[in-house]
DNA sequence: GCGACAG
DNA sequence: ATCTTGTCGC
């Protein structure tokens, strides 16, 4: 009975959570629509990214923020950090479940309250279709809203025979320049996404797959286009800030205040170098 | 027992 | 996701 309880999510839950993905995943559309179209993105003016931070040793409290970029500025134009209490587990292969609710929320927040700063495409940290059943957390919050998304992980999701392993560690090192990529190709043969080399000085790859509305070709370029550090700018802001709203939400909340700065730039742990591009 | 495990 | 310091280079 306890013992039941205890243990990780309910395998009923799982299975509706498999129908709802496998009835969702029928609504996606993997090709480019209209500013997409153009191979120099002009009528592309605002990009955005979206970000759920945690507070530490607490698995409910965390952040969920939104941004807007302008583009190709990359300036931030608007920005919803909303502290939020998750009540899904995390499960690899049902990370929407747990997230996708806040971030449909500030997607709704934005349109009622200045639907002209909708962007017209939303970087997501997580996977589109490079998913165990092709149907990752940039699907689900494209389908749910209807923007153009983009899934950007920062590690190998290893389906469908993907493996990182000497042979993908080989290739990643072969990339030289920023916006380099090579195809992640399934089991199946389809190519369920690229890895990115973001930037000239990056070592670790970006795993860019589709969200929604959107190629994978003109997914890669453009996520190079809106990076200036590994990370794409629209989502890397959407963490710093979510993050920081987060620090000052406890500091109010009684705890002293680490440091009335900002952070000072974190040096660069394992190849992950944020030189300016 | 061992390796995997988006965030 | 989060915990974390130092350190090399421009």
């Amino acid at each position: 009975m306890a013992r039941k309880a205890a243990r990780g999510p309910q395998e009923e839950t799982l299975s509706l959570w498999k129908r709802e993905q496998a009835r969702l995943k029928a609504l996606v559309v993997d090709r480019d629509t209209e500013w997409q179209r153009d191979p120099a993105f002009s009528g592309l003016q605002r990009v955005g990214g979206v970000d759920v931070s945690f507070v530490k040793d607490d698995s409910v409290s965390a952040c969920a923020s939104l941004v807007v970029l302008n583009y190709p500025e990359l300036e931030v134009v608007y920005e919803d950090c909303r502290m939020v209490s998750l009540t899904a587990p995390y499960v690899s292969g049902y990370l929407a479940f747990r997230e996708v609710p806040f971030l449909v929320d500030a997607v709704q927040r934005l349109q009622e309250k200045d639907p002209q700063l909708m962007p017209q495409v939303l970087f997501v940290d997580g996977n589109g279709v490079l998913h165990h059943r092709g149907f990752g957390v940039a699907c689900h919050l494209g389908v749910l809203t209807d923007v153009p998304c983009i899934g950007v992980a920062k590690k190998l999701l290893q389906v469908d025979g993907l493996e990182n392993d000497a042979a993908h560690r080989e290739k990643i090192r072969l990339l030289k320049a920023g916006g380099d990529s090579f195809p992640l190709m399934g089991g199946s043969g389809a190519v369920l996404g690229m890895a990115l080399k973001s930037h000239d000085h990056s070592t670790k790859p970006l795993y860019v797959s589709v969200g929604h509305k959107m190629s994978l070709e003109t997914a890669v370029r453009l996520t190079h286009s809106c990076c200036r550090f590994r990370i794409p700018e629209p989502v890397r802001q959407a963490d710093i800030r979510s993050r920081d709203y987060i620090r000052r939400t406890l500091a109010v909340q009684g705890a002293p205040v680490p440091s009335g700065k900002a952070q000072r730039p974190k040096a660069c742990p394992k190849g992950v170098s944020e030189e300016p591009a």
